[in-house]
DNA sequence: ATATTTTTGTGATTTTTTTCACAACACTAT
DNA sequence: ATAGTGTTGTGAAAAAAATCACAAAAATAT
């Protein structure tokens, strides 16, 4: 699978832009390789794997490489998300939304269950989880986030895969079953610490988990 | 590399967890593949990998895997762990703070470089950013959270390695450089969803990214 | 007792991913 | 022109990870 592939060329276009707004002009499979943790024949494997090519002895043009990674990935129009549960994690991905518009992600919407805490006036309108599904389908919704607990993750999955939704990052703790029709992410940053906190106490010295 | 191993022995715990609270007394690595998404082989390979075995036929009593994990994966007492940066995330994950609470793991002070945002008093106490290199001596902290504009986050890291800090779980999406004395995770939330965004635009119907 | 069934544990195999290593090329200097 | 140098592009090799497949064991049934 080119999966790992993918979400690297994420990576070097992330870096790219950094190089650009730096002022450089071309880079090499090693300057990319050091700022993204991976050797340089990485680097070029990736490329190639996408046909992407740079000159020998001259590295690849900044401009030209980027152009043809964003072709890779296709972004160039805004994907709207949805979240679903404005606890903790719900609220600070609302928050965070200036940073999802950098990479062209706007979250729409959010929804919650409690109805209490709807509130349409707000710039991402927080709206009751009852209105979810014909929003997803009005609006053509392709992706969601779940940040609800863990007992109503499974509920929320359904309802949005039935109307309609494509890809989900999902924070809950579990795996989400049925509908094979989704594409999904989990994220679990309790996990994520857990990890760490285990190769720290097993003494490991230095890696990239 | 056991790393993916290790990754999913935590994930077994906390499906184990689960069984056990449905008052399962035995599970059979089928069982446990569904749960978590894995196949049975795998869930065997992994054990066998750390020697822990069941029953033919009789599968894995609940009680003795979770020990067996336990053991392994050695969480008995609290890890304190300091975050820095009071923003969007870091304010997150300080209120998630029961969430981790669960696993074991303790957020006991969040830092900040902007010092009007210091409240002493609060359950975790958001402290100004010059103090935490005496704070992570003092109390011998080894993990720390980065959760600060990417600028300022080559600086952080290197003034908590200085300090002693083992483990990094880094919110920034850059590649935190020098003393490798740290195990060091990267999380982008933003790299996460622009993935599936890629995965819902090329089509793909069902996968777990 | 014996046969049957079920599930583990693991060596062998396959698949996936990464690294190696070097010819091909392009640029520079002489 | 020619030699020298640095960098790509990519087959081949190696390493890592996952899956297969089946004997061995344990429980149950006859």
């Amino acid at each position: 699978m080119i999966k790992r592939t993918i979400n690297r060329l994420f990576i070097y276009k992330n870096a790219l832009n950094h190089f650009k707004k730096l002022g450089f002009v071309k880079v090499f499979s090693d300057n990319l390789a050091d700022a993204v943790g991976v050797t340089p024949s990485q680097v070029r494997k990736d490329f190639s794997a996408f046909a992407i090519s740079g000159n020998r002895r001259g590295g690849y043009r900044v401009n030209d490489l980027l152009e043809n990674i964003n072709k890779i990935l296709g972004k160039n129009k805004v994907e709207e998300v949805i979240v679903v549960g404005s606890g903790n994690i719900g609220r600070a991905l609302i928050r965070y939304n200036e940073g999802f518009m950098k990479e062209n992600i706007k979250i729409v919407a959010a929804f919650d269950t409690d109805s209490s805490k709807a509130d349409r006036d707000n710039a991402i309108p927080i709206l009751p989880f009852e209105e979810m599904a014909d929003f997803i389908r009005e609006k053509g919704i392709k992706v969601g986030i779940i940040a609800v607990p863990d007992g109503a993750a499974q509920h929320v999955f359904e309802v949005m895969a039935n109307a309609g939704i494509k890809g989900v990052m999902n924070f809950a703790p579990i795996m989400l079953k049925g509908t094979p029709t989704a594409v999904i992410s989990n994220v679990n940053l309790a996990l994520e610490l857990e990890n760490i906190i285990y190769y720290v106490n097993a003494g490991e010295s230095a890696a990239y988990l």
